[in-house]
DNA sequence: ACAAAAGTGTTTTGGGTACACCCATGT
DNA sequence: ACATGGGTGTACCCAAAACACTTTTGT
């Protein structure tokens, strides 16, 4: 009872990566006994929520420990409660019983994003890796599900909030920007139309800086500057380009 | 360990009833002790989540605990997990403590939607009352806090699904489809373009039947059809009137 | 010179908004 | 007859969408 832990609560993270016009996902490996050799299998970053701190700590604790960083944007976006959600698969049970205080925990889906470009690799601890999100099919427990509401959520939030900055360097192009949203919505948009949707957000700052060393026209640089953003906000007003 | 209940989880509800385009939320009075003496306090229906339940369960659980209703809307919104939530109200610490089995709880808030005219106030237990929504100041623990974030999850997807229609009758009129609209999000709209705006919803089926006993000519009915809604949804479109 | 991405304007179409009067019913 | 809410059309403006060529740089 004066476990330093929750027996029954734990938080799972979606962490989304963005790199050449790609979102991917960062999973860890886990050795999984199965019929008496051992099975490799995948399965989203989590940890039971410690007593002295929020669930949002928690999600910023498991990204600190999977990926060094701190001060990452992360966001809860549900709650997986099914009673038998750790029980479905069997030896995903038998693998992670032993770990376990109390058989049924109670999981909060957080999702968050990192831009892949500024990201050292070598934080990395080994069991991890950065899956294209195409290819996740296969997770333990309700892990699929949990993977397929994060990116279901990611890409209501992205018409809906300035999040896609989150997945931008400091400074970047509007062809950078248009290629997020294409990417994670899997549309493609005119790049006329959606520069003068831009043209319109008070919030995003064209710097006197250009791109260099690409060979071709260099593109102008951009910045969001997120303290207009919260004074020019209004409700109705969407992301949607 | 092998309690009924998660120790450390709790579902609160907050009940939104629509009525005299007023929209009112269901609050329960406690005994507080308070200087040798008792106060009054209110709070948000709330209850534990079981061992063998999904929190929507719990939620459904609570709503027919407090109103005798089954098969009501009710939606997650928000995971509320300070650790000071239930100690920061010293007086609110006292009345809970005996009868928690952990002191820290993380609750998962939950908001519905009853249509009151619809409803027998006779199934309401007595200590539960319907307070307007402009009247909720002060509340036990961080009940205040979960009410306003659940308004402000409420104004947002009544423009982005449905549910206006989870506080309507059966069959009702445009009018009262939009005074729904108008007492949620706070502002009037125009009748005309309201009306024009409805008419692309081809999930509003207009019947062939009309008010009866209403001094003023009558107005026709309309009901909505989900399997319509559902056929013809697409991701962009938003309810915004 | 060529390849590669940057950058730019016009036309058409549809939706949002503003606005005022007649209609059907009960009393 | 009157009070009450029901129901309807038009004009203007702006946003969305479709669409092609010139510019700047590196190689």
């Amino acid at each position: 009872m004066t476990s330093k832990m929750l027996p029954s609560l734990s938080v799972d993270c979606v962490i989304f990566g963005y790199e050449d016009n790609m979102l991917k996902v960062l999973l860890r490996q886990e050795q999984v006994p199965f019929d008496d050799s051992i099975a490799i299998e995948w399965k989203l970053p989590g940890n039971h929520v410690f007593r002295n701190e929020t669930v949002d700590e928690t999600a910023a604790r498991i990204l600190k420990e999977q990926t060094g960083l701190e001060e990452i944007y992360v966001k809860q976006f549900y709650v997986f409660s099914d009673p038998a959600r750790l029980t479905k698969r069997p030896q995903d049970f038998i693998w992670v019983k032993p770990r376990l205080i109390d058989d049924r925990v109670i999981t909060v889906g957080f999702y968050s994003l990192i831009n892949l470009p500024d990201f050292d690799n070598s934080m990395l601890i080994s069991e991890a890796q950065w899956m294209n999100t195409s290819e996740v099919t296969d997770l333990m427990f309700d892990h699929v599900e949990i993977f397929q509401e994060a990116l279901k959520r990611l890409r209501y939030d992205l018409i809906h909030e300035p999040i896609a900055f989150e997945l931008l360097p400091e400074k970047f192009t509007l062809t950078q920007m248009q290629k997020i949203y294409e990417a994670i919505l899997g549309t493609t948009f005119d790049k006329r139309n959606y520069r003068r949707k831009i043209n319109k957000m008070p919030y995003l700052i064209q710097l006197d800086e250009f791109q260099s060393n690409v060979s071709h026209k260099p593109a102008r640089l951009y910045s969001f500057n997120r303290e207009i953003y919260e004074k020019t906000y209004t409700e109705r007003f969407d992301f949607r380009v």
